[in-house]
This record gives C-alpha cells, sequence and structure tokens, in this order.
DNA sequence: ATGTCTGCAAAGATTTTGCAGCTGA
DNA sequence: TCAGCTGCAAAATCTTTGCAGACAT
C-alpha cells in the first residue's frame, strides 16, 4: 500500500505542515483510504464536489468508498484545509486552494458558470475596517461577484447555461 | 378569497412594480396560491427557507401546498424578486431585501450564525473597477464575511453555535 | 488489545416532477 | 374554452449513519 507509510510527498508543504498538526492534535489515525482521499484532494488546484472526490480517490485505489470520502471532508474541513464555497447547485463544492491562498475570492460568469480567483491587498483592508467599524472580529471573509464573461461579452453569449436558465431547470434533490 | 382580486396593497412599492412587470411580460396567472406566497415572502424583511415560507403562507391560507411554495420560489428567482444566498447549510435560504438594496452584503457571526445586512457605496466602486479589470461586465456582487460577533468578542463564546462545531454536526440529508 | 475506521446498505432530508383535476383569462 | 396551475404522492439526489468486521497504534 504505497501511500500508508505517511503523507506523500508530493503535498505542498503548508498542507502537509497543518496536515500533521491535525492527526496530532485530534488524535486522529493514519488510514490508507485518508491518506488516498487527502492527496486526491490536492492533486489539482481545482474545485471539487463530493463525488468528484471520490472519483479521483478510486482512481489513486480503487477499493475507496463514498461515506469515507464524505467522513474525510468533514476531517479536511475540520483541519481548514478545505472549504466549502457556494455555488448554489444541488450540491456542495469544496475550494482546495485556501491554504495557500487564505483570502482569495471568486469571480464567477453567471452564465458559462465559468469561475476566476483573484487576490487583492485592498480588499482585504477594507474587509478588516468594515468588519471592526460593525463592531465584529474580522475571521474570514469571501467575495463572491457575478458577472458576465469575456466570451458572453464579445459572443453576446456563450451557450453553457442558457439552457439550464432558459428551461428554468434545477437540480433535483438537493441538497443544495 | 381575500388574495385573489390582486397584489395586496402591503407589498413594498418596488416589489409590486417588479411583480406586475413580470407577470406581464412572462404571461403568467396570477392565481391566489401566488399572491399568498408572495405575500408571505416579502411580509418581513427576514430571509427563509422554502419550509419556512410555507410556514408563513399556510398561516395566510392554510390551502397552500409545498409544492407550489417551490414553484413560487422559482417564479420569484427568475423575477429577481427574492436571491438565494449562501449559509452552507442543508436548505437554500433566500433573501428577500434586494430589491430594496440591490447591491447589499453579508456579515455573519462564526459563532452564533447571527447575519447583519449592510450596504457600502467604496465596495460598489471598487467590484465594478475590479470586475472590469478581469476582463469581466461586472453584474452582482455580495461580499459575505465571516466575523465574530459582539457577544462572543466580550463574552467570549456565544453558545449556540459552538455546540454543532465541537459536535461536528451537520445537517443530514443534504441538502447542504 | 482496543478504540477507531471502513464499507455497505439503509435511512434522512430537501427539492423536483408526473398526473389528474381545477381555474383564471 | 383551454393552457397553465395546484395538490398529492412518488421519484430523484445528495449526505449521513448503524453495524459488523478490519486495522492502526
Amino acid at each position: 500500500m504505497r501511500l500508508s507509510s505517511g503523507v506523500p510527498a508530493t503535498l505542498p508543504e503548508n498542507v502537509r505542515e497543518r496536515l500533521e498538526a491535525h492527526y496530532r492534535r485530534r488524535g486522529f489515525r493514519r488510514t490508507p483510504q485518508r491518506e488516498t482521499i487527502v492527496a486526491a484532494a490536492f492533486s489539482s488546484e481545482e474545485h471539487f464536489t463530493a463525488d468528484e472526490l471520490w472519483e479521483r480517490a478510486r482512481s489513486i485505489d480503487p477499493r475507496t468508498s463514498r461515506a469515507t470520502v464524505y467522513r474525510t471532508i468533514s476531517f479536511l474541513l475540520d483541519a481548514d484545509l478545505i472549504r466549502e464555497i457556494d455555488l448554489s447547485q444541488g450540491q456542495a463544492v469544496y475550494d482546495p486552494n485556501f491554504v495557500e491562498k487564505p483570502n482569495h475570492n471568486h469571480l464567477v460568469c453567471v452564465d458559462c458558470g465559468r469561475m476566476i480567483e483573484f487576490e487583492d491587498s485592498h480588499l482585504e483592508v477594507f474587509h478588516e475596517c468594515l468588519t471592526r467599524r460593525l463592531g465584529f472580529l474580522p475571521s474570514r471573509q469571501n467575495l463572491r461577484i457575478e458577472a458576465c464573461c469575456e466570451t458572453l461579452r464579445t459572443t453576446g453569449r456563450c451557450a453553457h447555461l442558457i439552457e439550464a436558465r432558459i428551461k428554468g431547470k434545477r437540480l433535483p434533490g438537493r441538497r443544495r
């Protein structure tokens, strides 16, 4: 079992450190399944759903179960290694990039759904001031901007989401 | 049927206008159920879930069905009379205040979940510039800040969410 | 040795939908 | 009249959980 001897070296430094700390702090056990799923979560900077993570994990080790994926997601959320982000879809979407970029934000195309991550120091300062002004202590911030992407702007449309919108189509079940 | 003769006068002016326009534009029918549910949605500035809206609607007219509530929510979203906001709970939460305050934002206490709405003109300008700089056309924006509220700051804790957090409790079903 | 973890299948929860009958325009 | 709307119950989807056996420490 290639992953059972420790966290794989391919994990980013920051991620590995925080992961180790979390294992120690909480006394969690280091199981092959967990290591596999964690590796899968950080194998790319792409956001993922529970099922997409399951897919990735199974391509590393086919004997991974969906339940364990969900349990590992809780583990990663608890360690603040990933965060749930709002896509208002029927399912939760997770972002593994907050370890490297703790204050990044999201710009989403209202049409095709394409998403861009960006950081901005002005915004960070602004957020800090604003929060204090309202009598709160700053903690996390995330700006989500919906806008029209380049394709939409130049072409006049990007087919993708238009269909779904016109039909008023929403995913069944919810969840979301 | 007290609501069948038109949109009740209690709806805010802006809401009523946009609602009328939407009825005309889309050729939707004006049914007692819809009027009831719309009235319920704007009977308070509070955010609501589908079930809470159903509850409110039934207190006006007990013969309202859950399915129609869901269908009316789609109708209201389509008219941009309400918006879905991110609470990362297991269910969708809707905000009826975007008609009156099209650019408002949310500050959420990470502990008790208390939510404050605020507007800020600096942020609006910022959002506009930023979006264009990234090559997009601005559309909607919503800043969601997570922070520690006053109770938490002074008392050191506000019991509410602490329990849920410690247990790692999440609502079953998805929903979220 | 033992308390934690996994996998499976079943349960839970939210949201959508098919259909038959009703109703607004 | 008749296309669109409602209510009901069933379906669909995502997520959590109980339990028995496996395993990390």
